[in-house]
DNA sequence: CAGTACTTTCACATATTATTGAAAGTATAA
DNA sequence: TTATACTTTCAATAATATGTGAAAGTACTG
């Protein structure tokens, strides 16, 4: 396989997983090709390599920076703003996981406490299965959400992290 | 608060964390109704309480089907269907985890091994790069993989399990 | 076999989300 | 202060995803 073919479908890849969860295609894009491209690119690079409008290229440059997945720099002498991935994967997948965390599973723990709280008719079979379900999900979440968070605490462990450093 | 009206929010609820992890938004929905029925419902019950139509229903019970998390059912001497969604909510977790896993971690591994092939040219930096980002991103995705199988055969292990149970 | 009671399909309609591009905004330099 | 070199915004538009409903399919029943 040819060098720029290899690119383009590793961008190409990244925006489809990007889809498929719930992840804007281009903002997926963008932060691949910053990921293979060594060197900080600016917005013009960027919309040249993805063929995509500055208007594009600018939000989703934006929402990168958002979710800590991409930082901004400059060069001496320009004024022009270069964008650059973190690179240290692990680093990545821990700051993915920590803002999805962030905007989805807190919100939906606080729902669930929420509707904990209903008076519930103890006679009513129905209205005691609804308690009893949001409380199991509520509870299930909670341990993903406690296994997740250890997972991502894992290379704090300095053996574990020096393992998979030596792995790389 | 009222319970249809905690029935309806729990619905919604379910439905927009659906939509943000790129799952429909009816089948979250259905998935939510059916878990907080005790028993199964026609696909005209399901119409009437979402107020969506037929076509609707079906496509998307037959997708929760699909991902085993809903079975269907029929009651003597009634030509009907019947659904309901398998209950046990740590079983669901697994079978969620378990179906993205094959639906969009195994493709991912296929890709990235098939871009691993690349030939490069080993005096071209951005090449090297991009080989050594190849490498190192299926790496954190096997180790991530690895720990959530870990995680979904947690219940697997009798004394967790047992734990857990007491938990509920 | 025809009738009934359903389920499934799919071309088309609608809703949702992403993208564009031109205008407005901002900061530096001369 | 004006020109320049950018970045940001947002209303209009395009693309995508989802939902509808009527017609076709299936399978039981008498």
């Amino acid at each position: 396989m040819e060098f720029e073919i290899a690119k383009q479908k590793f961008v190409q890849t990244w925006g489809v997983l990007g889809t498929n969860w719930g992840i804007n295609r281009t903002m997926a894009q963008i932060h691949a090709l910053l990921l293979i491209c060594e060197n900080p690119l600016s917005a013009d690079d960027v919309m040249q390599q993805l063929q995509i409008s500055r208007g594009n290229a600018n939000q989703n440059l934006r929402e990168l920076i958002d979710w800590g997945l991409v930082a901004k720099s400059t060069k001496l002498g320009e004024r022009k703003e270069y964008f650059a991935a973190e690179k240290d994967i692990w680093k990545v997948a821990k700051q993915i996981i920590k803002e999805r965390r962030k905007r989805e599973i807190e919100p939906i723990h606080k729902i669930l406490n929420d509707l904990k709280k209903i008076k519930i008719d103890k006679s009513n079979t129905e209205q005691k299965h609804f308690v009893n379900m949001i409380n199991n999900i509520d509870t299930v979440v909670t341990k993903m959400d406690t296994s997740v968070e250890r997972l991502i605490k894992l290379d704090e462990n300095a053996i574990v992290h020096t393992l998979f450093k030596l792995l790389k």
